[in-house]
DNA sequence: TATACCGGTTACTTTAAGGATACTTAATTG
DNA sequence: CAATTAAGTATCCTTAAAGTAACCGGTATA
């Protein structure tokens, strides 16, 4: 195997993972429906400050469309949307302990220099 | 506690470390750093196809201010430019296997569905 | 009657990241 | 002498993501 096919393959996987965390906001969501359990639409919207409709919505058809979150309509007047990590979803819960545990890590070393 | 300020608590070193993971081709770069050790600047522009002078450059410079990679400048003749990843930049080693490992089981869901 | 909340969607604008290309200085090769 | 390599920088352009704001049907409340 070449220098360049070796890179792909210790790539692929890596990209896969990280298509789900890029973006300004999805970590955020995801974070919040992590805390916060089943969550209604706008309940969402309002834990996160400034995150707007449009992309809260985008966002989680994206989400739902990777079996990350979960959508469930209640036949309530007027109807409500309740969102939550699916067990699927639940699994990434090992990546975001490291990128919390590297984090932690980290501001300390910039705290400590600066 | 409020519920926005502990979601804050959990965000930040999430977001300290997604700050140095994000972009598209910083993860490459350091891939290919670690599997290539220490490489010269065009090394690493012909290993990754597609990446221009100017975004190496300017991820280099990032990755080299956060103390991820190092820059050597080697007296030869015309001057060469050695990177590679620093003994901190390695510690990031446990969020790319987290990385890896989610999305080679993502990758399989996905191909099983298919 | 109208005002607000529910969960969105649509159309338009702004911003940031990245791409394309030319250029730099000094040395080397043919 | 001309072309090439080295490690970038400068300038302009394109694109994709996100922001802004108006709007939708349905329900409920004052």
């Amino acid at each position: 195997m070449d220098e360049k096919s070796e890179i792909s393959k210790k790539l692929l996987p890596i990209m896969d993972t990280m298509e789900l965390l890029s973006g300004r906001w999805k970590i955020i969501i995801m974070t919040t429906l992590y805390l916060g359990g089943r969550m209604r639409f706008n309940e969402i919207k309002r834990s996160i400050p400034r995150i707007t409709g449009r992309v809260l919505s985008k966002d989680l058809k994206f989400l739902e469309q990777h079996d990350i979150v979960s959508r469930t309509v209640k036949d309530t007047s007027p109807i409500t949307v309740e969102y939550e990590l699916t067990e699927y979803g639940r699994t990434l819960d090992p990546v975001f302990k490291e990128l919390t545990h590297w984090g932690i890590k980290h501001r300390k070393k910039i705290i400590g220099l600066g």
